[in-house]
RNA sequence: GGCUCGGUGGUGAAAUUGGUAUACACGUCAGACUUAAAAUCUGAUUGCUGAAUAAGCAGUGUGGGUUCGAGUCCCACCCGAGCCACCA
């Protein structure tokens, strides 16, 4: 027999077999979807890893008579072209399309079932139209909006970053300090979703935790009040912020939180140096003081603001406010640890119980007021930031005092403060709008046209004021009118010509006849909106695009993204690999956009993804995350060359939970190798080779099993199996793994079904290796080690059906094991199959079925314990009684060594495992 | 500080969900085959006491608990990873 040679089976393999799928047919449906990959370059392991595993599902998803589909793409906008353009002079679309070209070769390699006529590329016109076409929906539902703030912008990348897109205060994708800059954007106004992107304790998907428990965090919602505060001092001036620009806003600040009883202890407030009433509440002798920390603060990244060991810093104003329960009149500060964008940018401090006001007060000499106490009469004074609780009972709090809290005293409060009319119920979110406009090129165009004379028309027409970022745009001092792009002329295709070095204005701005553009509106001189959407806008949708067409049909005149019928047949996805790291970002944007278009009433799914499975992490040899600059970089390429695609598949899939974060192991794959050499030699053992075929092995459905003595009666007598040459031990060996690959397979556990599968290999390799090539073995009764459990297999093991010795693997044995393998290994399985004399591709096999009855064995090991210690185990037969198991136990002699002839007080027995003899 | 996972041999990890702890693989050691090496095959491999493939004791981060019986459940703690974080 010829050596195993990958390579040479591998691409044979390859060519036989094809990968469409047509969405049409009839019958049980499988959507595998992987997230589609950014088209950096070269395949690294990263992707063999999140592409090659869900593979294995995919095929045995095929053979268990699923129709699979598990497309293709490239999640193809995004930053890495532009810098390449501007680094090496590249058009980002010839470096895109470039590096698809060569991803796509080298996917081929892993031997995957991808489809790649459903493919989807993000930067083709076809696609980003679609984009173009949602963002026009949502903009008429008022979900996008054109608005002012201090945003993330990275100075870098020279463009604006969503929250989700800062790591610890730096650019995810360059790594630079993001800052805060005042920008005029589009944002998607996701917080509206907020309460239904909340995950419920028991959703109706299958998530992860922890990536439900994260969104839920992010989301981070939170029931509080806003308590009005009424400014001492001034009078009758509207001090409107535009967060509450609302006229009962006079005179006050508005303050969330979530801890209204603890109300009596305020003794200062603190308002964002952000927050609009500063100016105001600034006194003339406090303006200078005030003004330079304002400036200070606005100086600070956002990195130091949030991780300078949180040392409290702040000015005070000069301006009182009136606490409501008591008429006290507290100070007012201004100080960065409040959060402008969160609550309303006012927080009332009580250092008395909030550890991070205490450290405030403490610093400047604020006074401090117990108001929550371990014991109801407990007045010691609050001194260090142990003393301050959270929790316990109500003190100095008039009414109040003695009331236990959080339960019941802030109900009571709260009803308090909202009968009084100081308070209203409120509540808040740490999620923000998601910011979508990007100041780059390689993205999709954001399809409005900004127009001065449709605004000038129009504030003629509109005697009332519109609404900034709604109607117009405020472009360098001018109102332009916002004119989306009519529908008909989708998509607005990306211009090829434009500068890409970053001058502080968006590439597109360049592209001077692409900008100017006649209204559609009036037909004047109009001008193009020169920014792109966040590429994250792209990825939200697309597993609905891969449902736009039946293969070998018209793909025009579509009116939709998707089509209909393939999306209320083919979704929601069965199941979604993907990244842990996109916990907060893509999964959570993707969830809000089908929610959107379940809204608008093209889809009607809730959830897009009945299952979540996240994938791990392969680091480089010395643990170290691979990189370039690590040396460390294992290439799969080279992998391949050297062990074939089905050792480094089946190598990724053996090394652990899937999940989990672990080091190429250069022995590893070496380990892997051997199997599929082993397998591949075991060929040479099957017993028709060498005996001639026919007398084909099949089981077929018969008879329950009865044994009476199964330690030394043959199953000869039975007719459930036409193979008398299989023995009861090789079908418990083939059953058993049949019935553990499949099912660990479908429970993501690969590595310890690749366990099972050499395990049955080590017990047939034993079996092949008794028989010998010419019956003369050198071991003739040693039972294998693998073997040994099942428990007297000197007798059983080796004895056939018929009663004849086993000589050697049988057809159907190695078919089947050749099936089981097929997944993980599909070429060397599909070489196999063939050098079997079979015609049909392996992978169009149905998977085979075990048989319940065979997965169980006839012998089992009865463990004996006295007082809960393992003294001995026997080999009994399977189902005896415990009358039966107690005789047996007690006759052993280490069991009586241990009872020391005493009879035991009580007995203890688990059918079939153990039985326990309490002294 | 919050949330979510984890902690088992020299290493990656298993453990029928409360029932023989360490499956499978790597590595290491020994043996066979070789002039030799590689490859392959066979065996050993949790620690301690033992000549032992006899027998026993200990053993899943630490300390307690529940139970006939705990890696698994409960309580307290220690350590590590990931995410979030001056969110009032």
């Amino acid at each position: 027999m010829v050596k195993y040679q990958p390579s040479k089976v591998e691409e044979k393999s390859r060519n036989k077999w094809k990968n469409e799928v047509d969405l049409s047919v009839p019958g049980k449906k499988f959507y595998l979807l992987v997230e589609f990959t950014y088209p950096s370059g070269d395949l690294h392991m990263g992707h063999w890893f999140a592409f090659a595993v869900p593979d294995i599902l995919a095929r045995l998803k095929r053979m268990q008579g699923y129709t699979v589909f598990a497309p293709q793409g490239f999640d193809a906008f995004g930053l890495p072209a532009e810098n390449a353009a501007i680094k090496r002079g590249i058009h980002p679309k010839d470096w895109t399309y470039d590096n698809i070209a060569r991803m796509k070769k080298q996917f081929a390699s892993m031997g995957a079932v991808y489809d790649w006529e459903h493919e989807v590329i993000t930067s083709e016109p076809d696609y980003y139209r679609w984009n173009q076409w949602i963002f026009l929906k949502m903009y008429e539902k008022g979900l996008a909006y054109k608005g002012k703030t201090l945003s993330n912008w990275c100075p870098t990348d020279q463009t604006v970053l969503a929250n989700e897109n800062v790591e610890n205060g730096k650019c995810w994708r360059c790594g630079s300090e993001v800052i805060q800059k005042e920008v005029e954007q589009w944002f998607l106004k996701i917080t509206e979703y907020a309460d239904r992107l909340e995950w419920p304790d028991g959703p109706e998907v299958d998530w992860p935790k922890p990536l439900r428990e994260g969104q839920n965090n992010w989301i981070g919602k939170s029931e509080g009040i806003e308590i009005s505060f009424q400014v001492s001092g001034i009078r009758n001036q509207v001090l409107g912020t535009n967060r509450n620009p609302k006229p009962e806003t006079r005179n006050q600040i508005i303050a969330y939180t979530k801890f209204p009883e603890t109300i009596f202890g305020v003794t200062y407030m603190v308002i964002a140096p952000e927050h609009p009433l500063v100016g105001q509440l600034t006194t003339d002798e406090h303006k200078k003081e005030v003004e330079e920390y304002i400036k200070t603060s606005q100086k600070k990244s956002e990195l130091e603001r949030t991780s300078l060991e949180k040392q409290k810093t702040g000015v005070f104003t000069g301006s009182y406010v009136v606490n409501p329960v008591n008429l006290q009149k507290v100070p007012i500060w201004v100080a960065d640890y409040v959060i402008f964008t969160y609550g309303t940018g006012a927080v009332m401090g009580v250092p008395g119980s909030d550890v991070r006001d205490f450290a405030f007060a403490k610093k400047f000499g604020l006074e401090i007021i117990k108001v929550i106490a371990k014991k109801p009469d407990d007045q010691s004074p609050v001194e260090t930031a142990e003393d301050v609780l959270e929790e316990g009972w109500i003190v100095n709090s008039g009414q109040f005092d003695g009331l236990a809290t959080p339960d019941p005293a802030k109900g009571k409060m709260m009803e308090y403060l909202s009968e009084k009319d100081w308070g209203k119920c409120k509540v808040n979110y740490h999620l923000h709008d998601w910011s979508v406009s990007r100041q780059r090129y390689w993205g999709t165009p954001i399809p409005v046209i900004y127009c001065v004379n449709c605004w000038e028309v129009k504030s003629e027409k509109l005697k009332v004021k519109s609404v900034e970022g709604k109607d117009y745009s405020l472009i360098e001092g001018d109102r332009y009118a916002i004119v989306p792009v009519p529908e008909k002329d989708l998509p607005v295709e990306l211009p090829y010509d434009v500068d890409f070095a970053p001058r502080g204005k968006p590439p597109l701005a360049t592209a001077e006849d692409w900008v100017r553009v006649k209204c559609p509106n009036c037909g004047e001189e109009a001008m193009r909106d020169v920014e792109t959407l966040d590429t994250f806008f792209d990825s939200s949708w697309y597993f609905l695009r891969y449902l736009r067409y039946v293969l070998n049909t018209s793909k025009k005149d579509e009116k939709l993204p998707f089509a209909q019928d393939l999306v209320a047949k083919w979704m929601p996805v069965d199941i979604y690999f993907g990244g842990a790291e996109h916990t907060l970002g893509h999964t959570l944007y993707s969830r809000f956009f089908v929610k959107f278009l379940k809204s608008i009433g093209v889809i009607n799914i809730d959830e897009y993804a009945q299952r979540r499975v996240h994938h791990g992490v392969i680091l480089g040899p010395d643990g170290q995350r691979m990189s370039k600059s690590h040396g460390n970089v294992v290439n799969p390429d080279d992998e391949v060359a050297k062990y074939g695609a089905d050792a480094v598949r089946l190598y990724l899939a053996f090394l652990g939970p899937y999940d989990l974060v672990a080091p190429w192991d250069p022995g590893g794959i070496r380990g892997v190798y051997h199997f599929l050499e082993r397998v591949w030699k075991l060929f040479e053992a099957v017993e028709e080779l060498s005996g001639g075929y026919g007398n084909e092995a099949r089981i077929v459905k018969g008879k329950a099993v009865n044994v009476k003595d199964a330690k030394r009666q043959t199953l000869n007598e039975t007719s459930l199996v036409t193979d008398k040459r299989l023995t009861i031990d090789d079908l418990y060996w083939m059953h058993k793994t049949i019935k553990k690959v499949g099912e660990d397979i479908e429970g993501i556990k690969f590595n310890t079904a690749v366990a099972a599968m050499m395990e049955w290999l080590n017990y047939l390799s034993a079996k092949a290796h008794r028989a010998g090539p010419a019956g003369s073995s050198s071991h003739p009764t040693s039972s294998t080690k693998s073997s040994s459990h099942i428990g007297d297999s000197s007798l059983v093991g080796l004895r056939a059906l018929d009663g004849t010795p086993s000589v050697a693997v049988t057809r159907t044995e190695y078919e089947t094991f050749l099936k089981l393998l097929a997944p993980f290994a599909p070429h060397i399985t599909e070489e196999l199959w063939e050098m079997m004399q079979n015609k049909k591709s392996i992978h169009d096999e149905s998977w085979p079925e075990y048989d319940g009855r065979f997965v169980k064995t006839q012998v089992v090991t009865l463990v004996v314990q006295v007082n809960g210690k393992v003294r001995d185990s026997l080999p009994v037969k399977a189902g005896i009684d415990q009358k039966e198991a107690e005789k047996l136990a007690l006759a052993s002699e280490k069991v009586q060594r241990f009872l020391g002839n005493k009879p035991p007080q009580k007995t203890i027995f688990v059918k079939d495992r153990l039985i326990n003899f309490v002294a």
